[in-house]
DNA sequence: CTTGCTTTTGATATCGATAACATTTATACA
DNA sequence: TGTATAAATGTTATCGATATCAAAAGCAAG
């Protein structure tokens, strides 16, 4: 059915113009030599037509694709949607569009994921984390475009880098729990083979409770993607269960810390008089549970914002790089109700 | 620095192995005949060049993108995410990719997008509801390919429709808040003029109040995106100020439910003792929040489901069209906490 | 009205892969 | 062993736009 009618092409319009296909080319771009005349007529014809530029040749022939990669762990994710967004936002104006993918938190997905964005040329790419199997880094490495890895300061960055370490902004949490002089802290995460972000946040974790001589026990791992609320309820019933007298934990997202404080509600205690919980990545609703959910504000949006800048420098024509190669953002404890 | 080498072509590789370029683009896919030894030669060659396909110029051979594209109003939205989600897995063992777009619920923007997307000479195109501008129509009438309009039943389809009825499904609330005996009952929703299935949530208010002779006058409208508590939290002060007795109020999602019931507690009522609040769209933070929300279930993964299904049909070699032009999905209550 | 310049338009080669067809090589079977 | 058939590989033309260079048209000044 759709086959069948082969759409109009360039020389078609050229032919209804009277005109070469090389000044239609011309006349469906802004700035370039064509006569008003002309151009009116072009588009006269073009919109008889109903012709619509085919970017594949464009770009093929032109040489460049026009658009910039991003990848992700997860579409379901607001903190992720908050980077892309504002990384969309950030490239609009610059004629370079977005092609997302998500790797489900799986680097195996994700060096899939990134060939087939790379077959498509992009004139950069964009990663979350510095985790990447041998041969996705390699892929990186010699794919001939500006890398950003990102929401992660990597020990060894492939290129560039725009994020924060995860592990210092998890240990303000418990900076802040042991300043309130809780001894029994625990933690609530997810698979940490598979979110080195979530596994840094832990070792933070690790870290603040060794450097005060505490205990780093009361921990408990849930199956988190791709639904987050269920896993914090699971995983504060479970420390619950075997440390009782748990005064404080830390959620490693704010996802799971409502679906925590929630099912301590639901148990019948108060937070944050019975305990004290923390979430991380300062989402929107944990401005408005009750009680509002003290957590770490990562700047997802800058990090997107951020991103889309140095692409946007690496890419100008100049060439001229000022900017360093690691962009780090500055994570900050907001202090609410639940802790 | 990037442009100065230039990445390996596919004749680099033939030229590696000591074979065609023919041979190469054979040996590259699975399913062709090309002997072991050879494929294994040609692999050889092609990893240490660290060669990728240029997918821009093999789509541009063979005709085909390989990809389809989505529009979205909203990246930050649970629902529309699970739809894509949902989407994308029933394509990817299709070898189709998504190019996902978003309107930022703006028509304009729509068009804007639409443009930008069949450009790119996608092979179907999925769009959210049935408003467009009449350029956008006219583009996607003549685009040649699929189109799929999604999350509503426009009363003039375009081609092909996975949706339901946004009234019908908001009628659905009313109904059950009329059960209970209320009578004083209220909706919060956004901008209709650039939301259509939440304007049709509110004619489905105002059809069901007519119907039982209530007023339809305890209504607020606040501007939404791209956040959604905080105007449930002010929508919700707006119509208890005005009208202190209200009974009953629907919210157009269950994100501006959240903030509206949290606004609730925060102003010292009991949800549900005191007032009943709906919401829309069945949010996994609904199910946690103390109360749980009572709301209105769309499927948002299945039309996803069922909007891949249509495609894979549709593009299917033997071009037998069996499904409906219009398939409808279900939308049910939730009967939660909440109201 | 002619020279010299700028602006506008056209002709041709080209980007990198694949389709379609042609040819060679391997394999099966009488 | 020779012929029929299948499998593997090669050759050539092509997709639709744009880069590049060349030519024509327009225009100003002498």
């Amino acid at each position: 059915m759709r086959n069948k009618t082969k759409l109009p092409t360039m020389a078609d319009v050229a032919n209804l113009a009277g005109v070469s296909s090389m000044t239609v080319s011309r006349a469906l771009k802004p700035d370039t030599s064509v006569s008003k005349a002309t151009r009116e007529k072009i588009q006269k014809a073009a919109d008889e037509l109903g012709y619509v530029l085919d970017t594949r040749a464009s770009e093929f022939s032109s040489g460049k694709s026009g658009f910039v990669a991003i990848t992700i762990p997860s579409i379901n994710n607001g903190n992720f949607a908050d980077t892309v967004r504002a990384f969309s936002d950030g490239l609009v104006e610059q004629d370079l569009q977005v092609l997302l993918g998500y790797t489900n938190y799986h680097v195996d997905r994700e060096e899939q994921l990134v060939e087939q964005l790379l077959k498509k040329r992009p004139e950069a790419i964009v990663v979350t984390g510095g985790m990447h199997t041998d041969r996705c880094r390699l892929l990186l490495e010699n794919s001939g475009i500006p890398v950003i890895e990102t929401w992660d300061i990597p020990e060894k960055p492939i290129d560039h880098v725009v994020g924060f370490s995860n592990l210092q902004a998890s240990e303000l949490m418990f900076e802040h729990f042991v300043e309130q002089g809780h001894t029994k802290i625990g933690f609530i995460g997810g698979d940490n083979s598979r979110d080195s972000r979530g596994r840094d946040r832990y070792l933070g974790f690790c870290n603040s409770m060794q450097k005060h001589g505490l205990s780093s026990e009361r921990v408990s791992f849930q199956e988190l993607a791709p639904f987050s609320m269920e896993p914090g309820a699971s995983g504060i019933r479970s420390i619950m269960k075997e440390w009782p007298d748990t005064q404080a934990v830390m959620c490693v997202s704010d996802l799971i810390a409502f679906g925590a404080i929630t099912e301590c509600q639901r148990m019948g205690m108060n937070v944050p008089d019975d305990i004290k919980i923390g979430g991380f990545g300062a989402y929107e609703l944990g401005a408005f549970l009750n009680p509002t959910i003290t957590t770490i504000d990562v700047c997802a949006a800058q990090i997107g914002k951020s991103a889309a800048e140095k692409i946007i420098e690496l890419l100008s024509v100049d060439n001229v790089i000022k900017s360093d190669k690691v962009v780090e953002t500055e994570p900050t404890l907001i202090k609410r109700q639940s802790a």
